[in-house]
DNA sequence: GCGTCTCTCCAAAGCGCTTTGGGTTGGCCG
DNA sequence: CGGCCAACCCAAAGCGCTTTGGAGAGACGC
């Protein structure tokens, strides 16, 4: 069934019945009404290809998803993050294009988008501080928002966590627990929120007078892998650090998979906190645990900031004459059960 | 820049500019080549849009991610998934269009993606025994292919690994070992992947003339905190199991969480077995890690069979007179750190 | 020389919707 | 009663591509 056929057998028009269903004032309510009751008895449904052609909307936002490394590497923070904006994607009548690439080959994947206008808008995730995704979007005239931000963050739009206070507090908390020999084991600090919490951390270290130990700073894709070796180094080594702060609750699996193996009791032996995204099946929650969830952490959910994120990228696409809209989260400090005082 | 300006600019009709571009064989070689060149040199790309209404074809494959549970989980195993499929859709020029719905609107998600043709086939993930979407998409006549299998699986096309073997084979392997108080961190149970790990494990514990004890049979959602919480439950019982087979390597980390914490160590005191999906960030190698990889594990690596069940999928959509496909991949046993003799 | 083929190319008809630019009708006002 | 204005509806022109049904020009065989 498609228009052609329900506006004749209503002895309407096309015009009238594309208008009937799509709200328009030109037509009668008795006649809309009529029009909605043989739409719905029919199953009529509008050819989505034949509407985006017609009004030139796409009616789908891109999802650009870069593989980095050599094992390319999907993080599963994209899972969490992707179900949040979905679901407003879903609302909205939005459909969501994903398009999983080769990091070197993601300017082409927004090129080929903006060139066929295949989405109305696209959402860009895990920004580096000079991105070069952001210049080019503007340079394409593709709607678009940050999750995250680079280091001149006015021209556009985005929406981040505090990542330097987050990981400052965080820090402070270790030194008031008596705390000195801190290890960070960051993500990747050519990502901008690697190096904001990296400077929340030196920072906190600053302030009063403790100059991080070289050894103890690493930097990398956050995996379990990674928290555990680097854990394993440092644990190893003839100095060993009494705390770690680690940038996703990921590697800190790792940090105590390592503590672990070792005969160290987490939270007495040795204390982690980490930053955590409410990633759904690594849920950091401690509902029915006793004593709190597994771990202190800086908390943010990645799933509410895909939900917040897809809202704003609709609204902008909407309303495209809008100012940049900045919106910036804080994160709570969540009292888990790997923490303690230094050990003397 | 579009086809009527191109072929005007070339003095040819839309026609054999269209021809020359896709390849037909109705025109000359010499002219084929002027078109290219100009339609390299105007960057000419043909509008997605259009073409699409105009063949009937929606270059698009859809996932439906069913979000379950009250929580609204979303499992870290798609993420790998996609990123595998992902790759082969955007070698075949198809794009992939996820959709993320209560689990209760998959059929309507499905109906909607059938009556508005926006998408040439469809993946199937995680089926129950009895899937209902499997009877759905072949009423609605969209192509599809299942990742896992339903109780009958003879009337459509499936990617599965041999999940009962490699259940027997864990099983066998802890009692080898000596291992008789073995327990089961299952998945969902209603799911046919579970089900099938479930008659694994009874099929090797039954050829030994053991019954597994009741208390010590789990299956829920494969969360970290559920394999921690069950674990718990069972080390802090009178008897302990002395080994742990689990489903993912999800809740294998919060059963060797909850092992940790008693003062347990893997491996010695207390087993554990899983099965590993291979997850980017959650993986189990062991390249720079003495003695192997943290997890005893069947390995089957849920990117390959992403990248597999796409180009299956693909070819069914090609050539949809063919006779269903099966495919059953064979996971192999790898040796970690996580199991040991039974303790005495 | 004529019919028949093959090789190239073209005009035009879709695909199914939205939207522009009127037309018709009836009510109301002066 | 003529004119004007809403209110309602319609025909037709796109949107940019693919594809059908030829048409014209040589080549070839008889």
């Amino acid at each position: 069934m498609n228009l052609k056929e329900l506006s004749e057998s209503l002895g309407l028009s096309q015009t009238t019945v594309s208008r009937a269903l799509n709200g328009y004032p030109e037509v009668r309510e008795e006649t809309r009404l009529r029009v909605l009751a043989a739409a719905e008895a029919a199953q009529y449904t509008p050819n989505a290809k034949a509407r985006r052609l017609a009004t030139g909307r796409a009616m789908a936002i891109g999802h650009v998803m870069p593989l980095r490394g050599r094992a390319e590497l999907v993080n599963p923070i994209f899972a969490d993050f992707i179900a949040g904006a979905g679901e407003v994607y879903a609302r909205e009548g939005y459909d969501l294009l994903l398009s999983m690439v080769p990091v070197e080959d993601t300017a082409d994947a927004y090129r080929q988008m903006a060139a066929n206008a295949s989405v109305d808008g696209v959402m860009v995730q895990a920004p580096t501080m000079d991105d070069l995704r952001v210049p080019l979007l503007q340079d394409l005239g593709l709607p678009f928002l940050v999750h995250g931000r680079t280091a001149s963050p006015d021209s556009y739009s985005w929406l981040d966590v505090a990542n330097i206070r987050a990981f400052r507090r965080a820090t402070e908390f270790l030194l008031d627990l008596g705390h000195r020999k801190i290890a960070l084991v960051n993500g990747q600090e050519s990502l901008d929120f690697a190096r904001r919490r990296r400077l929340g951390f030196d920072q906190a270290m600053e302030a009063r007078g403790i100059s991080p130990n070289p050894d103890w700073l690493y930097s990398d894709v956050m995996t379990e892998q990674y928290g555990y070796s680097a854990a394993s180094e440092m644990l190893d080594a003839a100095e060993r650090p009494t705390a770690f702060l680690a940038s996703s609750i990921i590697p800190a699996i790792g940090i105590r998979r390592a503590a672990g193996e070792r005969g160290l009791q987490i939270g007495r032996d040795v204390s982690i906190i980490c930053h955590d995204d409410g990633l759904s099946y690594l849920g950091n929650e401690g509902v029915n645990a006793p004593g709190g969830p597994a771990f202190t952490a800086t908390r943010s959910s990645i799933r509410s900031a895909g939900t917040r994120c897809a809202e704003i990228l609709l609204s902008l696409i909407e309303n495209p004459d809008q100012p940049p809209v900045h919106e910036l989260w804080e994160p709570d400090l969540t009292l888990g059960r790997s923490t303690g005082p230094a050990p003397v």
